[in-house]
DNA sequence: AGCACGCCGACT
DNA sequence: GTCGGCGTGCTC
């Protein structure tokens, strides 16, 4: 008799064990890892996965080779010999298409499971095709009659540039005189279609506003739709699947370096990783294609995850001149359609090469050869919702299981992967030290804030070298960038009677104050009030004072400061409030970029995303900020921060001037980013975790205990905190942290409690947490449990 | 998640 | 006497 594990399609951890199912006779051979199907269970209805089929005949066989049950895990999918007996069993009802997931997935699937805690179904629901499940659960009300109809798409808008548009572009100046220079969105466009055609949907999803830059276009004879098949298409010659991109003359030494070992660890097919450790500009997207193009020449599949943010026009539209339509990019602004067009044309084989954010690592590719995370150090490839799975980690193990090999590149490699290259054989590090072009390195300097204080008197943001830097800049009709350092450290309300800071009533998080709006915010659940002026104003809420006054420091501030000794200069402000509105953060760039001796000031944000050239200065106003967070990355952070910031500086021939203004000048992350010494950071840092039993020569695990009954939340927490150190007194290594109250201790009327474990590298956390989970009543509250935690906030 | 079962208060 | 409140427990 034949038997399914399945996972049921309801997300609750008491259901998070796979359920065992007959196989009726008419459906063997039609149900297979990865079918999805309809199961009796519990009076009614229910959709789930099949992730192992066991023959109870052979059921040690079986159990063998069925995925991940050689594991003696919790996780493990029911074999025949579960205490449920056979006559208990009933048949499934209904199989759904064909598999969605092969058995690589199954067996990522309950690794995964295992080592994040996270129930099982959570875990599937990626490998699933985006959208389907949602329409066939709707569909069971109805009766199965109306299945999932596959992706629909017959065809395909896709836009090129005319012949004589290319002309244009060989001559930028006759370009210009079509296209008006404040008509951003278009010549967004034209630059994204240069290196050759994309499809009209994939550009609305990543420049806003595309679809009618796109008929301004066609009216001025720029550039035309072509109607190109998308899905059944036999036929895939035409001109716009061919690739029409030229390659560079030479690769780099590096380049060549980092391709050889590529390719070493391609030959081995062991899921082996290369680390590519190489500075901005110096080619790694051409390592990356490069590899690519092996890869597919050996007729297999190749991933990338890039970081949502730069999953840009310009992006795809370099793999698409290489790859053509072999490609299939994953967006979170693709409409749900678009998303099932891209997952089916890959379940098809007719993309082989998926783009994409976090999730794209799921993408159901046959025969993976290839994975490549870009930006590897970026904490966005932390899942921080369940299952809470680092990325990095998850691609390794994909990789192991499929015989992948796992491309990893950054300018700024997180210590983790850094710390793997020099203590695992499989990991290897590959460093590209050249810039292919002339560009220059800034020189940078630090001020010491603390002297400019003594030296100025009055708390200004500005210190003389930076003032003096800021005019001469202008004068020159060159433009500066100016960094607000101001993540976690935004401006807030004290009364200045009573000292008094108000508080959300709701979460314990001081209010911030927002200059634009003139209202009191709150970070954390986004909640507003009003100020209100003269009568109305708000009063301090302990004392009654009209006195309140706003400490920190504000873009508006740093502005105003700015009219005071250039008042001509025009001044664009970057931050969360000026970005509020779709599309505002390209529009101030694209001013900004065509205002000569203008200043960019903002936050955080101004350092990543669009590149813009002619900057000849930037200023950081505050570099510490960041330094005093409770989280043992932040010197990391502010070291990658600053050093993103400093190469903003001296693009093209022009060469750059950076300033660091800073009250903590000693720090390692402060004086060796003005050495532009990253090595000795890294030693630095690598020092300090290793002192402290931080990542990589640790593992983080987070218990968060939700309620909104605040003692019940404590009871929990605290039981959770026994049973971990019940479990760990043995464990000479071993650390339990707390309980104690979050930093946010209060988010949207809940109260939050953590208890945080240390542990070896190699320890499995998240068994640990499953067995915990088990004995302890959650009753009337919500745990997180949260393994390799990133924000313990 | 859902749904049945079960044991206590205010209604036709 | 019964309708219904939702606490508890179970589902291959």
């Amino acid at each position: 008799m034949e038997l399914a594990s399945v996972v049921l399609d309801i997300s609750t951890r008491s259901l998070e064990t796979p359920f065992t199912y007959l196989i009726p006779e008419k459906l063997i051979g039609q149900v297979d890892v990865g079918s999805l199907v309809v199961i009796p269970f519990s009076n009614r209805l229910s959709l789930g996965y099949v992730v192992a089929l066991q023959n109870d005949a052979a059921s040690s066989d079986a159990a063998a080779q069925g995925a991940a049950s050689s594991q003696n895990n919790t996780s493990s999918p029911a074999t025949p010999s579960d205490d449920v007996s056979l006559s208990k069993l009933k048949e499934i009802k209904e199989v759904v298409g064909s598999p969605v997931f092969d058995e690589a997935h199954a067996k990522l699937g309950f690794w995964m499971a295992k080592t994040y805690a996270a129930p099982l179904n959570s875990v599937f629901r990626l490998f699933l095709p985006p959208g389907q499940t949602q329409k066939i659960a709707e569909a069971k009300k109805g009766g199965f009659e109306e299945v999932v109809k596959e992706a629909t798409a017959k065809h395909v808008e896709w836009v090129a540039l005319t012949d004589s548009a290319k002309g244009f572009s060989e001559e930028g100046k006759a370009k210009q005189k079509v296209v008006k220079k404040n008509a951003y969105r278009q010549q967004e466009i034209l630059e994204a279609l240069a290196s050759g055609p994309q499809k009209v949907s994939e550009l609305a999803a990543l420049i806003p506003g595309a679809r009618s830059a796109i008929t301004a276009l066609e009216k001025k004879g720029l550039l035309e739709k072509i109607k190109g098949e998308a899905l059944g298409a036999t036929e895939t010659e035409t001109r716009l699947s061919s690739a029409t991109a030229e390659r560079p003359a030479a690769l780099t030494k590096g380049q060549v370096t980092a391709l050889a070992t590529i390719e070493k660890a391609t030959a081995q097919n062991a899921g082996e990783v290369v680390l590519i450790k190489g500075i901005t500009g110096s080619g790694k997207s051409e390592v990356y294609l490069e590899a690519i193009e092996k890869i597919r020449a050996a007729g297999k599949s190749a991933i990338v995850l890039v970081p949502e943010i730069s999953l840009t026009a310009q992006t795809v539209g370099r793999f698409r001149s290489r790859f053509g339509d072999d490609i299939a990019v994953f967006h979170s602004r693709l409409t749900p359609t678009e998303k099932l067009v891209q997952w089916t044309r890959i379940k098809q084989g007719k993309a082989h090469v998926v783009i994409g954010a976090r999730s794209a690592l799921f993408a159901p590719v046959q025969n993976l050869g290839l994975i490549v995370i870009d930006e590897e150090h970026e904490t966005s490839y932390k899942q921080d919702q369940a299952p809470r799975y680092v990325s990095r980690d998850v691609a390794k193990k994909l990789a192991e299981i499929t015989g992948a090999t796992l491309v990893l590149g950054s300018a700024t490699p997180s210590m983790e992967a850094l710390y793997n290259t020099e203590t695992k054989p499989d990991w290897t590090l590959a460093v590209m030290k050249e810039r292919p072009g002339k560009a220059l390195l800034p020189a940078i300097e630090i001020v010491n804030m603390r002297k400019a204080l003594k030296k100025q008197g009055a708390t200004q943001a500005f210190s003389n070298e930076l003032k003096q830097a800021l005019i001469e800049t202008h004068k020159k009709g060159e433009k500066s960038v100016l960094l607000l350092n101001r993540r976690g450290f935004a401006l807030f309300l004290m009364c200045e009677e009573c000292g008094c800071v108000p508080e959300c009533p709701h979460c314990s998080t001081s209010l911030t104050y927002h200059e634009r709006t003139h209202e009191l915010a709150c970070h954390t659940c986004g909640r507003t009030w009003s100020l209100g002026y003269g009568e109305n104003a708000l009063k301090c809420p302990a004392c009654g004072s009209a006195y309140l006054s706003a400490l920190g420091v504000g873009t508006q501030r740093v502005e105003d400061e700015i009219s005071l000794f250039l008042p001509d200069a025009p001044v664009f402000r970057m931050d969360a409030d000026t970005t509020k509105k779709r599309g505002a953060h390209e529009e101030i760039l694209e001013a900004f970029d065509v205002t000569d001796g203008a200043i960019l000031l903002g936050t955080q944000m101004i350092a990543k995303g669009l590149d813009f050239s002619d900057v000849t200065l930037v200023g950081v106003i505050n570099a510490d900020t960041t330094l005093k967070l409770p989280d043992f990355r932040a010197p990391e952070k502010t070291f990658n921060l600053l050093e993103q910031v400093s190469g903003r500086a001296g693009r093209g021939d022009k060469p750059g001037r950076v300033f660091i203004q800073t009250y903590w000048a000693a720090h390692p992350a402060i004086k060796e980013v003005a050495k532009k010494d990253r090595t000795k950071f890294e030693e630095a840092e690598v020092a300090a975790r290793k002192e402290s039993f931080y990542p990589p020569f640790s593992r983080l695990g987070n218990v968060t205990v939700v309620s909104s009954n605040r003692r019940r939340a404590e009871e929990v927490v605290h039981q959770f905190a026994a049973a971990l150190t019940q479990e760990v007194v043995e464990k000479p290594s071993w650390h339990v942290l707390g309980p104690s109250p979050c930093i946010k201790a209060k988010v949207k009327d809940r109260y939050r409690f953590h208890v945080l474990l240390k542990a070896p590298p190699e320890a499995e956390i998240g068994a640990l947490f499953s067995k915990i989970l088990k004995r302890v009543d959650t009753r009337g509250v919500s745990v997180q449990l949260d393994v390799d935690a990133y924000n313990m906030f």
